[in-house]
DNA sequence: TCCTAAATAAGAATAGTTCTTATTATTGAA
DNA sequence: TTCAATAATAAGAACTATTCTTATTTAGGA
């Protein structure tokens, strides 16, 4: 759950800095989660972080750190892990596949690919467990979006 | 949204023969739903195939469409777009990475690698609209749980 | 055809997340 | 440092996706 001393000292520098920039008022509760989140490697969820904000910060609402996270992900300080869709998505397709996503509209399409399939991985990966599968995500902006925004020029 | 007819039926023909070998009734509710599901190339959620299949089946309910999805994952018929947790977890590592994700416990870990960051995508992915980035998730079971399957025997 | 277990519809319940509103706190200005 | 304006917070209501409960219906074997 630990990570070195001076990555997090630099991602919350980044984090002030981000904050001063854009006007957005540093707040105790803004700096805790962030402290919190920035210093784990274990994906939490934000329950998880509440847990942990809450023995140091004993008022904070769950509702701030939603609101917390949201914000950093706006600021681009945070991801998630695996683009979220509000609801499951089913995929009757049983062949090993891959998948290209578009980030603006949330089109999914499969593809194939042996090469994909079998991928050549780090032994950092591999020292993690036994692996079973491994999926490709190619993250991008579908034609009917990119169309869209050629079309739709900015007054 | 179409797939090709004849993948259709043998996407049919397993999905009768696993019911049958199991002794799962074969309802009309299961048989539209799957249909309708199998069809679909859009991975559609839960709602979007209550939707459709109540054209057809004005009385189904939206559990029903549940249930049998589920069901229809449980025999292995069907699969999700991504890995699906319960709530979202973020993810603080603004390098580009990926993901080593144990399928037993949900433990997730980052890993890095430019070679994955740089895949050569087939052109099918390509075709689909620009591509931003590539995500590899790694899925498989973590060391500590390949260590609870070995000691606890089975009795 | 009849019987029985399994499956369904309907609606209540739950989990995760977001919204509303009254109160509090940050930050720039005096 | 104090003050004022405005943003941010806590609390709880509301909302959305999903699951559970129960009375009723149905598939499939005898």
């Amino acid at each position: 759950m630990i990570i070195h001393e001076d990555e997090l000292e630099k991602r919350l520098g980044l984090f002030q800095k981000a904050l001063r920039d854009r006007g957005i008022k540093l707040t105790h509760q803004r700096l805790e989660i962030f402290r919190e989140i920035a210093s784990r490697i274990d994906h939490p969820d934000a329950e998880a972080v509440y847990r942990s904000v809450k023995t140091r910060l004993p008022t904070v609402s769950l509702d701030t750190v939603y609101r917390t996270l949201h914000l950093l992900m706006d600021l681009g300080l945070i991801g998630t892990l695996g683009d979220r869709f509000t609801s499951t998505r089913f995929d009757p397709n049983l062949k090993p596949h891959h998948h290209f996503l578009c980030v603006r509209c949330g089109l999914a399409r499969d593809f194939e690919s042996s090469e994909l399939d079998n991928l050549d991985l780090p032994e950092a990966a591999e020292g993690f467990g036994k692996v079973i599968d491994n999926n490709v995500v190619v993250r991008g902006i579908c034609n009917d979006c990119m169309r869209a925004a050629e079309t739709v020029k900015p007054r």
